[in-house]
DNA sequence: TCATATACATAAGAAACCTATGTATATATT
DNA sequence: AATATATACATAGGTTTCTTATGTATATGA
């Protein structure tokens, strides 16, 4: 696990790139995903994403759609167009960013660098 | 500039990797010194940064000397022994925070690698 | 039956930041 | 000489974003 300053500011990305990937998604598969994904690496708590998904609908970057599931109700999350644009730019933000500090972090090193 | 978000958490990491690099700074070269180094992207604010150093100084990880510059007082910074390894520590992490987050913001694209 | 997993939600508090403000000296420009 | 800008430190107030704790409820596995 990363100590939780490093996460602080990636959690919206990260919930608008799995969306831009997979059709639609409900917040505990969310959690799941990452989890899985990182290999237990990154680990989302409900209390800080659920008021994220949230506050990303009132912004108007995803709408919801409820699910019965026998007796329990799911919410389905997914990107409205607005929030396809944005998921994008965040997306690479975060890789620009990440660069330029891995850069500033150790100049010595080699750069990063795609392997396309 | 990227969002203020990102940022968040990457500040304390900043501060020790440059003093790793490099014996002794001051708070406003530290700055200067980040805003040359990655082309105005990340600029501290100060508000942000001496609130930082004077924690990580109280946590034991810098020390400090004061130098006078004509009639003005300038205060360095220096890693500790702790400082030190904790600087390794969290650039490390920091390096494996980003790859993390870059595999699952998009998991088709090819892996970052290190071109050593 | 009892623990764990699934699934949502919110409230209280902490941590880390930004903006604004304050103080003071040094240098460059007009 | 006056004024603006750069250098250099510092703190207070407010915001955002997270963690921890708590609550509710259904489903499943041992």
């Amino acid at each position: 696990m990363y100590s939780q300053e490093l996460l602080k500011g990636t959690l919206q990305i990260i919930v608008l790139s799995l969306l831009a990937e997979k059709d639609r998604m409900y917040g505990y598969e969310i959690t799941q995903h990452v989890k899985e994904r990182t290999e237990g690496k990154i680990q989302l708590t409900e209390g800080a994403l659920y008021p994220t998904l949230h506050k990303l609908e009132a912004e108007g970057l995803l709408t919801t759609e409820k699910v019965s599931i026998g007796k329990r109700v799911r919410k389905y999350y997914r990107l409205t167009e607005n929030g396809n644009a944005q998921a994008n730019d965040r997306v690479e933000e975060f890789r620009s960013f990440s660069e330029t500090m891995n850069r500033l972090l150790n100049p010595i090193m080699p750069q990063m660098q795609w392997s396309w």
